[in-house]
DNA sequence: CACCAGGTCTCTC
DNA sequence: GAGAGACATGGT
């Protein structure tokens, strides 16, 4: 019994999820991989290059409206089987509370592109300030589509200069962006497709501003690799948590360990696992500043 | 005013 | 290669 979304369930430019076993936009949004959405009164409003969906609760159902149906059906990865997916990863013990709070979560398919200048922006920085100096480049780069603003090109972004970028609030990385801008104008991405995933993942990291976690998200979330285990500080503590305590483990050897384990499924256990550690973590830091907030 | 944020770069041993 | 520091910026 599988869970794929089938393409009949387009109409009218309208995507119709009746099983939400595992789709939830919650879930799917707030797990770290996208960072260009934003709540509406009905549900959320997603953007993806220079197009954009609406995601509406009906119900018990959920509804995706664009004039792209077959872009976003894609974009939501709706063919498929996470049920699939989430019973093989159930052997393991330390995921079955994860994968349960996280059950809607999907893996998108982003733009390469747009995935690379996101997350060289996303080192050494917090959320919140992500999606505010993404907005920032759109506006200030991206094409008016009459209405909302397309992620630049990489083309206007090799334009750019570094003091433009900078204004978007990029900081040190805005000469990242434009070299990663040029070197895409250039063709940079266009090998990587036949590459396999360690040499895609060096490919990538030739770059400056891409190392090894930034890279995995890449090709997490750009090229769909399954066998990348992006490792961050959170993931970190995952591991010292589940896996093995290793005060003198790196990151990357915790990456490759996990990979190894977890071969085609990382992806996916990784994604598991970080929204859960992170939402838990979340609501604890939130907590406890309410307490303070009452005793003040 | 320190410290932190989905790390990475550079310099040194 | 492994280990320290620096790094723009904005929020607490």
């Amino acid at each position: 019994m599988g869970n794929r979304i089938p393409m009949n369930g387009i109409s009218n430019n309208l995507i119709t999820i009746s099983d939400l076993s595992s789709f939830d936009p919650t879930h799917i949004l707030e797990s770290g991989q996208v960072f260009r959405y934003y709540r509406t009164e009905s549900g959320y409003k997603i953007f993806s290059q220079n197009l954009f969906c609406s995601l509406i609760y009906d119900n018990a159902r959920v509804i995706i409206d664009s004039n792209r149906p077959e872009y976003f059906y894609n974009y939501f990865d709706l063919g498929r089987d996470y049920g699939s997916i989430k019973q093989k990863l159930s052997v393991y013990p330390n995921l079955t509370e994860a994968i349960e709070f996280g059950k809607g979560i999907r893996i998108l398919n982003q733009d390469p592109a747009e995935t690379v200048i996101s997350f060289i922006i996303s080192a050494n920085n917090n959320i919140p300030r992500i999606k505010k100096i993404i907005e920032r480049l759109c506006v200030m780069f991206g094409e008016d589509m009459g209405g909302y603003y397309a992620f630049p090109t990489a083309e206007r972004l090799a334009e750019a200069s570094i003091e433009q970028l900078r204004e978007a609030g990029t900081g040190y990385r805005a000469e990242y962006i434009k070299s990663a801008a040029l070197a895409i104008k250039d063709g940079f991405l266009q090998s990587l497709s036949g590459m396999d995933t360690p040499t895609a993942r060096k490919h990538l990291m030739s770059q400056k501003g891409i190392g090894g976690k930034v890279a995995d998200c890449i090709l997490l979330f750009g090229y769909h690799r399954e066998d990348v285990f992006p490792t961050d500080v959170w993931i970190s503590r995952v591991y010292q948590k589940f896996f093995a305590e290793c005060e003198t483990c790196s990151r990357e050897q915790m990456s490759k360990r996990l990979v190894g384990l977890f071969g085609n499924l990382s992806g996916y256990a990784q994604q598991y696992l970080f929204y859960h550690i992170r939402q838990t973590q979340k609501n604890t830091k939130q907590s406890k500043t309410e307490e303070q907030n009452e005793q003040t």
